[in-house]
RNA sequence: CGCGGGGUAGAGCAGCUUGGUAGCUCGUCGGGCUCAUAACCCGGAGGUCAUGAGGUUCAAAUCCCAUCCCCGCAA
């Protein structure tokens, strides 16, 4: 089949890989523009163009499709389908029409959980345990279409938002090629989805890292590790600075103070109360600085016992 | 010209305002104490103070100028 791929970061430059190195023919690539990045406002490629450049495809970058702005280019790509993994953008229903065998999608959760932007993240900020990537044909809803089949993955208290996406992307690979694979064969599933149980994954924002102590040990550390290291859980320091923080462990200890306090600042870890217990910060990162252990951040007399972390006001 | 912080020993920092002796915590090496230790004690090594045979000065990590690099915010 010609395929026609949709993407934008990591997560679907993987799958882009997967897709082109398992014999898919993958007659163009559609992705968002370069984006001005960082102080100095570098045009950065998204890594699904970098690949496609690599791999010899096709890149089209438009900057909008609405009201049939690329229904030329689509005509002359004339694929058969169209695979799709975090574009980024809505697709118009000429788009979604087009393809003989439809548009299918790899989101990053277990539909209808987490529709949504932010599905991985959102899955350990929920304190889930398992996830898993669902292969779906797209409708015009938010992630609402039909589903072909899933993959699931299991979120364990060593993941953060890094490995558990890593393994998510593979997982994403797996889904796809099974659901191409399927479709190829006409034996590809049609589930609809339960729209009573879905629940809504919103794009992480600023207020969301915003770290509240003042909660249960367990929240605080799926906090801590769900937005992990990107964008990173943000608390405000004594001295009115931001302190991000990139990774933390439960432990057993128990305490009253009012959570937020530092407890101790020894063993190279900075144990914080929170509501109903300890939890020991293993890495930071200062406002103005760069990611260090909790153990530098000690040495440069950063933050010492008594301090109180407390939570940033976003509006 | 978006706003801001920074570059000093392997790591994290202080010192700069008010020029004059290279400092702190940790690590590392050696020794000691201990049943033992990431604990404690003693001692040592390790630094072109980002770059510029720049400027000012009797004297620059410190003041001035230029350049490079890193980071936070915003986007």
């Amino acid at each position: 089949m010609k395929v026609l791929f949709m993407g934008t970061p990591d997560f679907a430059k993987t799958i882009l890989e997967a897709l082109h190195e398992n014999g898919h023919e993958i007659a163009a690539v559609v992705t968002q523009p370069d984006k001005p990045k960082g102080r100095k406002k570098i045009l950065t490629p998204p890594p699904v163009k970098e690949y496609a450049i690599e791999a010899g495809i096709p890149v089209y970058q438009p900057e909008t499709m609405k009201n049939g702005a690329f229904a030329d280019t689509l005509a002359a790509i004339d694929p058969e389908i169209i695979v799709v993994a975090a574009y980024g953008k809505i697709l118009p229903s000429y788009i979604l029409d087009y393809p003989k065998y439809g548009c299918i999608n790899a989101h990053g959760s277990l539909l209808p959980r987490h529709r949504g932007a932010a599905p991985i993240q959102r899955a350990i900020l929920m304190g889930d345990t398992l996830t898993g990537v669902t292969a779906m044909y797209m409708a015009e809803g938010l992630d609402t279409g039909d589903m072909i089949l899933k993959v699931e993955v299991p979120i364990t208290d060593d993941d953060n938002f890094e490995t558990l996406h890593d393994k998510m992307a593979e997982a994403g690979s797996r889904a796809m090629l099974d659901a191409l694979l399927a479709i190829e064969n006409g034996t590809a599933a049609r589930t609809p989805q339960d729209d009573s149980l879905s629940t809504y994954a919103a794009k992480i924002e600023n207020k969301d890292c915003a770290l509240s102590f003042d909660a249960p040990l367990r929240d605080v550390f799926n906090h801590i590790r769900g937005l992990s290291p990107i964008p990173g859980a943000v608390a405000l320091m004594p001295s009115g600075r931001t302190l991000k923080i990139l990774a933390a462990r439960m432990t057993n200890e128990k305490t009253d103070k009012t959570p937020g306090t530092v407890l101790s600042t020894t063993g190279g870890k900075i144990a914080v109360a929170t509501k109903d217990g300890v939890i020991a910060i293993t890495e930071v990162q200062p406002e103005g600085k760069g990611k260090m252990p909790a153990a530098a951040f000690l040495n440069g007399r950063g933050i010492a016992e008594g301090d109180v972390l407390t939570q940033p006001q976003y509006e």
